[in-house]
DNA sequence: ATTAATAATTTAATCGTTTAAACAACAGGT
DNA sequence: ACCTGTTGTTTAAACGATTAAATTATTAAT
């Protein structure tokens, strides 16, 4: 490994010390140095291929230019759509992402937070898992800046950007309503998390506001680490009992496309025998044949608005920033209005 | 922001240097040093909260146990589930990963690499886009340690992980060549990448093979940033002409993505009017009514394999790697016999 | 020629950690 | 009493940059 050139060797090269070279390249007093001089010292950084050492750099100035962003599962498309819409925007602001997933525990995310922290990220960027709320009230109170994406506590007075999920279902629950279907079935996750909890205050308005007598064999609850056979078995009892749902709200894109497959070994035809819906677009749901209505979440806003409250937060850390991002139903050929 | 506790701080406090905490946080000259003090310093740490700056260490000791990932585009989920992997696999080293989207641009790749290693990353794992040779010889002349993923230049000695293309597209169209299948087609890329000819290569060598005489018509060789409009063109034109082919073989995930839902549009029934195999996995191809008959990649394989031999040769820089791993023929209904 | 003002550059401390080397204090052996 | 060895701890330099303050060189003004 040949030696990486430092601010000393050009120092030594031109004959120089090292602070000017420092200067010129930072392009500061840039009136007080002579332009000969400046001129040689850019020649020989670019002879010796310098390439300034960031650690160096973040170990005087406390800055690293890197953020940290703690999401569930990089390999799961919601979190990887954000990933790289928040790589772009940080990316224009000069920032570079560290990121980790915590699999839902809050023991790898307390771990890779701290890990995180070691290497003195500017911010966090995190998508909370159930139980978290100690670590981020602490996170707060060490004054660490940091955005809660996707979800977040009512009880916490935190940044956060989020979709507003009672309105989105409640929304797509009218719209089926209007549509014509009348037994509708939820598959969501049984958890403390707010986000995912508003989801199902969002269905059973939508069915009180419409005087539709809710069922509780309607309600299937499952674990946030839910396999798919506990999916497919949830849709199966949806659709075949005696009195089987004619619509199915999918609260993940992971549990419709687990419960698309089951409609599908079912045989069922959609939107004839049963209607669906689902939070959160995903491109592969084309591939289903009838296309599927769902709930496109604004991902570019959340990203995008998220990265920039956190690196305003990192700038100067006031104020606190809270967005409940509007859902934008997409309707489908899933949810054809029932003619009668 | 509270004050982040340094060595010095646990130091004053104790009453000590701060060599000495040095020694103790790091279970250094263990036997030197006296029980109690070590105690008395362990137990301030403690009480302060201490974490150790990664980056002052890093300055020092030059190592930053960081990594740097440049995928094409973390969205894709090829290359979101290999980060997963790659995450996993460092983190058991106790590596965290940097990462950043090229998006096939050699100049966007270019710069990504140079902020990484500004950053001092120890090593870069890279999925290289069409025209870095120049810049991964570069690397390699300036000994930074670094392994290729998915594609490779065989006129680069480097460490690599792919998958045998050639074996692997040879496989799927002997499969469906012997299921009875002779206008076979191909969408593919239109590309230098030596991975990806290599999959053409494979096409070719295995109609040759079985004597079947190659039609230009068979093969569509799309850009690497191809449109979905464009895909939809060329299924189209393999499907709709008056010799239309009995199968297509697509050379990525996005080209089956949007192939699929072309066929979908023109109703046509799979198997029966066209069979249909696709490199790479998905778990939402099971959303088609027919499932499809895909090579497996073996992703778990090829991150672990590909981090292990970065780790390796951050170690001790000597050996190069390079692992040509075989992809797995999974047979679905897609590619059914045709009885005669 | 002297002084003052301005221009150009250097000095030196600092960030938080690591680590070789030096040092102090004491024990045991002669 | 003196040397030697061990134990426990400190000193101080270093990593590569930044930057306030000090210093020197140059020019202009009297």
């Amino acid at each position: 490994m040949t030696k990486k050139t430092s601010l000393k060797d050009i120092a030594q090269t031109v004959g120089v010390s090292t602070a000017l070279v420092s200067y010129v390249l930072n392009n500061q007093k840039e009136n007080r140095i002579n332009k000969l001089v400046a001129k040689k010292i850019r020649e020989v950084a670019n002879e010796l291929n310098y390439r300034p050492n960031q650690i160096a750099r973040s170990l005087k100035t406390n800055k690293t230019y890197t953020i940290g962003l703690v999401v569930a599962d990089i390999s799961n498309p919601f979190s990887s759509s954000l990933a790289r819409i928040i790589e772009d925007e940080a990316d224009k602001h000069n920032y570079t992402v560290l990121f980790g997933s915590s699999d839902e525990k809050p023991g790898k995310a307390q771990k890779l937070i701290s890990t995180l922290l070691n290497r003195q990220v500017d911010g966090l960027l995190i998508f909370p898992s159930e139980g978290s709320e100690v670590q981020l009230a602490e996170l707060q109170k060490q004054g660490i800046p940091f955005v809660l994406i996707d979800r977040y506590f009512p009880e916490l007075k935190t940044n956060y950007v989020a979709l507003d999920n009672f309105g989105a279902i409640h929304k797509a629950m009218q719209h089926l309503i209007d549509s014509g279907y009348q037994r509708i079935g939820m598959v969501t996750f049984d958890t403390s998390l707010f986000n995912l909890n508003e989801r199902k205050r969002g269905y059973l308005e939508a069915l009180k506001g419409n005087k539709i007598p809710f069922r509780k064999t309607w309600l299937k609850e499952l674990k946030l680490d839910v396999s798919s056979n506990e999916i497919t078995k949830a849709v199966d009892e949806l659709l075949t009992g005696t009195k089987p749902v004619d619509a199915i709200l999918f609260a993940s894109n992971r549990l419709a496309l687990y419960g698309l497959q089951q409609i599908n070994r079912l045989h069922l035809r959609v939107p004839e025998q049963v209607a669906v819906v689902s939070i959160d677009q995903a491109e592969s749901y084309n591939l289903f044949h009838t296309p599927i209505t769902y709930i496109k979440q604004p991902l570019l806003e959340m990203g995008q608005l998220a990265t920039k409250i956190l690196l305003e937060s990192i700038k100067k850390n006031n104020t606190t920033t809270q967005a409940n991002l509007e859902g934008e139903l997409i309707i489908k050929e899933s949810t054809r209005p029932i003619d009668d």
